[in-house]
DNA sequence: TAAATATATAATCAATTACTTATATAATCA
DNA sequence: TGATTATATAAGTAATTGATTATATATTTA
């Protein structure tokens, strides 16, 4: 797939408010599926499946951790998603709140 | 309506081939609706209607021209998009090939 | 091993999307 | 003024999307 396709996939990722909130979050720290259920205010399969296509994309990284699957940010080859990221309200707070209840 | 929906709908606008190539074209010069048709290889309400969408999500304005109507690129106000379409392959050539064809 | 917890997948549905074809509007020119 | 050129709008359609509900899988713990 050509680079402008590429691209635009990716930007299909950040094209929605849910999936905004799960990246900004990732960019506090990784977190398991129930920490972003509840910081959505959505459902697990919802959240679920959010996770897949940013994983499918290529946006996040999954990694199992005993009974929770952790997800992190992945975009560090990416640079023109990692700039733009950063203009994303901080979740810093809302991310601590949830700290710890898994 | 708040900032994360905002950037949503931001980004959708660059989720699309088409429309990406209409920014970096854009990102050259401002530019007719027949020269960016012909730049797509596609129709002219195909190029209307992304046009349309670009406009009134903000990222471009519209400036008639007897015949013609310019668009021109208007993220200086919206950072996180300016940075990111700076990642935009260049369309430098193809945007010289149609000058002066209106 | 059975129950509980965390997550994934599948099926369904309403809404949205990009594109096409046809037609309307607007400006220029003969 | 009538014809031509440039652009916009409208209607129709197939494909995609995000959300919901139901169910399956995987891990831990009692």
């Amino acid at each position: 797939m050509e680079q402008l396709e590429v691209m635009a996939e990716h930007y299909k990722m950040l094209s929605d408010k849910s999936r905004l909130t799960i990246l900004a979050c990732l960019k506090e720290r990784e977190m398991c599926v129930c920490d972003l259920v509840e910081i959505l205010q959505s459902t697990q399969p919802n959240v679920s499946q959010h996770l897949r296509k940013l994983k499918a994309a290529g946006l996040v990284t999954e990694t199992r951790k005993g009974q929770w699957v952790y997800y992190a940010l992945n975009v560090s080859d990416k640079p023109y998603l990692e700039e733009t990221l950063n203009y994303l309200p901080s979740f810093k707070e809302k991310v601590l709140q949830v700290k710890g209840i898994c």
